[in-house]
DNA sequence: GATTGTGAAAGCGTTCACAGCC
DNA sequence: GGCTGTGAACGCTTTCACAATC
């Protein structure tokens, strides 16, 4: 389920402002989703909750960690050290939340040997050897995207598995090999849209329908 | 429809090849998805294919822009000039795609002064200015987790109504703001998650029912 | 013959509502 | 009384299948 990760970020917050009990309906707010659907989420880990009283939240942590796999450190190596690979080499977001950065490769001879974020950069060719040295499963791509294909095929033949791919165009890889993408563009295309379509309801005065939103208190 | 930003980046894609009509299978072929699908998403754009022949690929091109609001540039403001909104502002994939860096904004005053992919870094002080004078409704907040609130309020206080949040943290924002948000840490996650199920069924060798605890007798 | 456009069917995720439990 | 867990209702999205059209 694709919303474990926004409960565990809430929860891992609430545990560190000393919360240790949480209803369904308190994290539904924080997380801006229906309460039923939070509970509907939590069930499917098992039943972890109290009746009457709510979740214990050290406890669903350590459940939904479980769930995801995040018992362990996930090692990542990041294809391209231009600007977005120097980004997220350096992005302490990455190592705090457990996928410290194992290796650094591209191909571009003056950025090999140097150092960012504590890892030296390496051949693009080396990365096989990389890859089985730290035991690594997961290959950040932040090529450009010409360079993307080639750098998605180094990865799988250095065996892994999992491809997260912030060039602008798509990757094909054999089958079995799970791909996300994050795509900068379409983020912002999507707000485009909004903005847009902002611009055409407003100059538009035959829609006057408020939308009813009877939330009690205003957003602090 | 989320998915017009991929449809567009594949037409594209066939443009620059010299393809001038393709037909509905095709770009379902390229973009990972059903015929009909894309069928039916197209045809929320109007009656554009020829039956028997396809859709032309620049007149598609033009109706997707046109529908995302993608006939004129919009220019952003990005908060935060550390790793990741330096990656960003020198980063092409933005000013290509018709998304160009209107302004950099920081409170280290170290950073102030300072150039990044042709745009001076500005104290966050002065965003409202930059907003106003390029006309600026979009915002990318590239800061620190603890940071993220206080750049968001002062992008709404300057004007801006959507907001792209790469901080690691949730930012609460007044109705009718559109906040996008892209978590590096979730996207790895939810690879992660694959990863360990992957593992998971590859030591399983047949799935065999668990047992689980049912309460009170009614076991059939 | 090839391909679109679209009603109808199927599938899936969300929300409701309430029994069960603390 | 408060809150969870979950069957059932609902609504939205996807897919099918085929008439309409080139």
């Amino acid at each position: 389920m694709a919303r474990l990760p926004v409960y565990l970020r809430i929860l891992s917050d609430q545990l560190e402002q000393g919360v240790t009990t949480i209803s369904s309906e308190e994290l539904a707010e924080l997380g801006g989703v229906n309460a039923a659907k939070v509970r509907k989420d939590l069930s499917y880990l098992g039943s972890y909750g109290t009746r009457g009283v709510g979740y214990d939240v050290d406890f669903l942590v350590y459940q939904i960690r479980r769930e995801l796999g995040l018992t362990h450190d996930w090692p990542v190596v990041i294809v391209g050290a231009g600007n977005l690979g120097q980004a997220l080499a350096g992005y302490n977001g990455f190592g705090d939340r457990g996928f410290p950065v194992g290796g650094i490769v591209d191909i571009d001879t003056a950025k090999i040997g140097s150092v960012i974020g504590g890892v030296r950069v390496r051949h693009l060719d080396e990365v096989a050897q990389v890859v089985q040295q730290r035991n690594i499963s997961i290959g950040v791509i932040a090529t450009p995207g010409h360079a993307a294909q080639e750098a998605a095929e180094a990865l799988v033949a250095a065996g892994v598995t999992s491809i997260l791919n912030f060039a602008p165009s798509v990757i094909s890889v054999p089958h079995g090999i799970h791909v996300g993408k994050v795509d900068l563009a379409v983020e912002l295309q999507i707000l485009a849209y909004h903005e847009q379509r902002r611009a055409a309801t407003a100059s538009t005065p035959s829609l006057r329908a408020v939308p009813g939103d009877r939330r009690r208190g205003a957003s602090a």
